[in-house]
DNA sequence: GGGCTCCATGTGATTTTATAACATCCATGA
DNA sequence: TCATGGATGTTATAAAATCACATGGAGCCC
């Protein structure tokens, strides 16, 4: 539910991350997002990769795999780098989480279930992050590969800076 | 010195890295290039942080720092992870190169002297890299950015595909 | 020159991030 | 029944990055 009052984002183009929410509500929204879609398409959604991305969606930022690890093994799973590690790759190649490769840390995805080139904002100061759409084949990125000849199939766009809340805070 | 018959390029937009060009050339030209500015500026460009410049400019891909430190040890210099990495930073720091997060690697600055943002395009076959240049305040990322009211410093913009070469190569 | 500071370098040790290699378990189905 | 493939678990190791501390030289002030 949204809090009366706030103007009502659309959900396709906010850039989650850096306003307030029902946090509850997205925690579930993505569970069940990822379980329809792996149902569709006929995946595993198993114990170790629902707990991780449960562990993602309630950490809301970028969490190192290790993090990941510490809380998979706090809820009885394996207690081994691969069991996070696979489990994440799981997410990421399913589109739903993310890589930050400027943090090496991983984040649930914004936008799950459409077909989207992620693009992160990240706060150098509170660390939070929020996810934005790219648009790789338009721009500067784009028009280089097309003269280059280079054929795009994955990008990684992700700007470091300060959110508005630290922006607010540093100049109080 | 361009061999005839090329078509000089825009070494501003040109995206270095997937054409034949002067190798001996831009090792020289960019350790000119370095040389000139950090006297210009009151830095140090001392013979370790020139010897790990010569190493990227000849590797002309991304190199690890590991890659780096064992070629510096092979020139005489210390031999331990902080020799490299000490070099590294101050190479990305000054703009000499710049680090591929996506690789974790480093490579040296395509375009030295000029204050841009960079964009790489990765072959995920070669390992041949490519550097453009980014607009980050224009397009999808610059939108959302302004719209969050997020500040951006810094931009990590990598693309993953096929160069032009590997391309042929496949379809033969 | 003596002493001071700053910065760069060197080294040992450790931390953080990620993968390799192999065993076990279980659902599916020939 | 018993192969098969996918998922999970464990041990071990590799790869990437940083910490902490010692040394050494260039410049400067006295």
């Amino acid at each position: 539910m949204t809090s009366p009052g706030h103007p009502k984002p659309d959900p396709t183009t906010e850039p989650l991350g850096f306003a307030a929410h029902d946090h509850g509500h997205c925690v579930e929204a993505g569970i069940a997002a990822a379980e329809e879609r792996c149902s569709e398409k006929g995946l595993q959604f198993t114990p170790v990769r629902r707990k991780a991305l449960e562990i993602l969606l309630q950490g809301h930022r970028g969490l190192g795999a290790y993090e990941v690890l510490d809380r998979l093994r706090d809820a009885g799973f394996g207690s081994q780098p691969p069991v996070a590690y696979r489990a994440l790759d799981f997410l990421v190649a399913n589109g739903f989480a993310h890589k930050i490769e400027r943090l090496n840390a991983f984040i649930a995805c914004a936008h799950p279930g459409t077909s989207h080139s992620p693009a992160f904002m990240i706060c150098r100061l509170c660390d939070s992050v929020a996810e934005a759409h790219a648009t790789p084949t338009r721009g500067a990125l784009g028009q280089a590969a097309r003269e280059a000849g280079f054929r795009i199939e994955r990008t990684v766009v992700e700007a470091e800076g300060v959110c508005p809340a630290c922006a607010e805070k540093a100049e109080a």
